[in-house]
DNA sequence: TTTCTATATATTGTCGACAATTTTCACAGA
DNA sequence: TCTGTGAAAATTGTCGACAATATATAGAAA
């Protein structure tokens, strides 16, 4: 489950992996603090280590962190949740047109087989969300922008953020065959490298998984 | 010269903000390698400061850092360039959208009152882009979309890159009167709340103005 | 000379202690 | 009871030293 080969080598590499997974599965409740000495303790390490971590944390925007006061878990909040979405619209629809663009026809291939292996599995399957196929579609596609910026952007920062969106909410199940079309339909346009129609569809595709989720929500 | 009122107040943070303008304006050149000691001596406080400020740099994208090899200021390449208004074209573009949805009425004519302002100002003045006028434009707009992550990664992390751009391609002159232009016919989108038209004009201008900089470029 | 190895040097990662700031809490005054 | 004050406790910011890793240098073998 983690992308972008990020091998841990230092210390604060893996505290900094394990704190961030903790955040996202809701082991550390949203809003709750987060101390130097407590966490410092728990994981063995100096209160450097965790101070770096938490830095790099706060670049993930999955904490929030004040001067001589310290650093608290995100609130999940509906504006949160639609601000996020907002910029994944505009993030990956210019991913899927740069992607169009500059893919392989290898690569594109490789995309077109991961998805006709979906519909294999998926007609078994409760729900298309529980595998990691929509993960790798747009992990796929992501990448295929070449742009480093973007990459980075989507993979290291929004990622897990969207993905602590998804888990504390229990968004697991929903949009099985039509979420599926949707991707289909996104690569048919990547595969005529027809650039503009991609980002159109994939804008359409976030703002449809978006609403997916606003029904689910309390509110 | 300073946004989203980023009152230094601790040690870290003035070290941080210094660096980013010493690496922005090419103080310390593009690529060459930023050593901890040196910086510690140099600025006259421990390693630990120079480190915290090191990991916030690397979250702006101005340096990037090798576990146990340090870090080194980035590399300004034609494409880095494209990538990162590629990037400005989807997030400002998205921001102007939000903008004509969310400004209030006062912020819209305030906004239409720089404009005029500046259309005084611009008969006499060589350049548009000499004065800060258009980065008051953008920033306008950027907070007007109401999107916390939004305005935060366009005005505390790319930002700077795009500065650091401008600066070291000696990018200060050129599109007077078309860029204000084009900034009135935003303006007006956002004033008549036609959310689609505004981020088409806005995603126009930012590769507009990427043309007029590609020209420059030595290539 | 060239290449490889091994040692020495320099740089980054980590640690524990102290300083500065914030938070907590007891208590006095109204 | 409520409010404000000030000391005590806890937390974060900073520091200098040591450990681990990477880089530079010198020397041996070809």
């Amino acid at each position: 489950m983690t992308y972008l080969d990020e091998q841990p080598v230092t210390n604060a590499d893996k505290v900094f992996i394990e704190l961030r997974n903790s955040i996202v599965e809701g082991e550390v409740k949203a809003g709750s603090k987060l101390s130097e000495t407590e966490l410092s303790t728990r994981f063995s390490v100096s209160r450097a280590v965790i101070r770096e971590a938490i830095n790099r944390l706060n670049a993930c925007r999955l904490i929030q962190h004040q001067a001589n006061k310290g650093a608290r878990v995100i609130q999940l909040t509906t504006e949160g949740l639609l601000e996020l979405y907002q910029i994944r619209e505009a993030l990956e629809g210019k991913a899927a047109y740069l992607a169009a663009q500059q893919m392989s026809d290898e690569e594109i291939n490789a995309l077109q087989d991961l998805l006709t292996e979906h519909s294999k599995t998926i007609k078994g399957e409760q729900s298309y969300y529980q595998k990691a196929g929509p993960v790798d579609f747009h992990y796929r596609i992501i990448l295929g922008s070449n742009n480093k910026h973007l990459i980075s952007m989507l993979l290291n920062d929004i990622y897990h953020l969207v993905r602590m969106y998804r888990v504390q909410l229990g968004m697991i199940g929903p949009r099985i065959s039509s979420a599926f079309d949707e991707h289909q339909h996104i690569v048919k346009a990547i595969r005529d490298r027809d650039a503009d129609l991609a980002e159109i569809l994939m804008r359409r595709h976030i703002n449809y998984s978006l609403n997916a989720i606003k029904q689910k929500l309390p509110s």
